[in-house]
DNA sequence: ATTCTAGTTGCGAATCAGTCGCAACTTCAG
DNA sequence: CTGAAGTTGCGACTGATTCGCAACTAGAAT
């Protein structure tokens, strides 16, 4: 994720409370495995690492958090392409979207920020009076190292 | 779907025809569907205008040519934000690429182009040195007649 | 601290899109 | 016209996600 260091530790459980969420023993797990994750994961990982933390974590209970943290935009539900399978991806969402680059010959997936990005949602709010609440923009393609 | 008009008849039967890929009648079926259509199509509403124009047509043939078309880059797969399950849907490729606006409200489909986006891919190759394949820009939010 | 209730959970069954193995059938080059 | 390679239908299967429901709990009100 870029600039993780940014992030607080434990915020996105504050912000579910700002917003009268219910906090549980189950959420508190997920939510850190969210935190503190190093990449993106797909549902099935966050439930093995939620496990670790708390045994009792049920397959139910991390989509269903899932879903609840998307209503709320606190996560990003990626497709990376479908690089594997038809699952999901989730990511913290931070204050500014990025694009996502997936290598399809060795998977990588390459984040990048950019202003020409920023300006092209502007412009699709302005001309087409259209007001955006998500943004996802997922490449697929050869990174540096595998393009021949 | 932008510019309809400018696409020929049976321009992807000929396409494949190009690539001494083998016609069938399934194919053929499947391949004026996706011609024809007005409006993005899921997988399953695919199987059931080809089986209008040939009953014969099976599920798992939909998905093997939809395959196929993805490989050589005569389909574009896209998630349309969910706005309905989690299935895909599919459209033909054209010669430029642009953008998928879903309102969350009424779930009408904008399709935009823009020279933004264009710079922002050459950006993307330039800065990132990454040779794009397929890119999906795709956007949830209000369009200008749900925005409150 | 105790009570109460709306919100949350685990469970297991269900759904749903998409995939697969295989034998039968076609296409099309020669 | 023939044969090999490519394609198909079928039905079983997978894997991700959803659902109904009874039991449980967080946290506001007492």
């Amino acid at each position: 994720m870029p600039f993780p260091q940014t992030e607080i530790p434990g915020r996105l459980q504050a912000e579910l409370a700002a917003r009268g969420i219910r906090m549980t023993e189950q959420r508190r797990a997920i939510l850190k495995v969210i935190e503190t994750a190093k990449k993106h994961l797909a549902a099935g990982q966050i439930l093995r690492k939620a496990q670790r933390l708390n045994a009792a974590v049920d397959r139910s209970t991390v989509y269903r958090t899932l879903e609840l943290l998307k209503r709320h935009r606190m996560v990003d539900e990626l497709d990376l392409m479908h690089m594997d399978g038809d699952g999901h991806y989730y990511e913290r969402k931070l204050a500014r979207d990025h694009i996502h680059m997936a290598c399809l010959r060795c998977g990588k997936i390459t984040e990048f920020m950019s202003e020409i990005f920023d300006s092209l949602k502007q412009q699709l709010e302005r001309d087409c009076r259209f007001s955006i609440v998500v943004a996802r923009l997922e490449v697929g393609g050869y990174c540096s190292e595998c393009r021949h």
